[in-house]
DNA sequence: GCCAACGTTGGC
DNA sequence: GCCAACGTTGGC
């Protein structure tokens, strides 16, 4: 049984046309620094497990692209590179405190925006548009996905 | 374990 | 730039 996320960028870090132009439309998703998003990806999320990439804190967010993990978890490198903003000082190469996994991107979608998913009927329920919602990794109902798949196709 | 202070996220 | 909401830190 394939599960489905939702997962934020930064376009201004990592944008879908970023995520295309890179070998094989594959990106680490590095930069991960809380908890419940690291546990996501640690513990439930699977090989091939759908994707949809959502721009942040932008002019325009919202879901840009449909991809599908990649990669089985391991550790985010940059927590070990001082030079990166994301090194964690205190996390010890033999017990690697942040893990991620690969994403590709399978298609560049329109940019379907936070407004039309606010008001799409049978969207309400989705966990990024609750009221203060800040985790950048969020599990989607498969319900939710095949209605946004619908969405982006029409 | 409590909780105030602080830092971050992210839409607007 | 503002600020609501939330997570983390650290004193007690």
């Amino acid at each position: 049984m394939k599960n489905y996320w939702l997962m934020k960028s930064e376009p201004s870090e990592v944008s879908v046309d970023d995520a295309i132009a890179a070998p094989r439309s594959t990106v680490a998703w590095t930069g991960v620094r809380n908890y419940q998003a690291r546990n996501f990806m640690r513990d439930q999320m699977r090989m091939d497990d759908g994707v949809l990439f959502y721009h942040s804190s932008c002019a325009e967010p919202g879901i840009v692209g449909i991809g599908r993990v990649a990669s089985t978890p391991y550790p985010d490198p940059t927590q070990f590179d001082r030079k990166s903003k994301y090194y964690d000082a205190a996390s010890k190469k033999d017990e690697p405190r942040w893990q991620l996994v690969d994403v590709q991107v399978l298609k560049k979608t329109r940019t379907l925006g936070l407004p039309e998913l606010r008001s799409a009927p049978g969207l309400e329920e989705m966990i990024v548009l609750r009221k203060g919602n800040r985790l950048s990794i969020t599990p989607v109902e498969a319900k939710h996905w095949r209605l946004i798949v619908r969405m982006l196709e029409a």
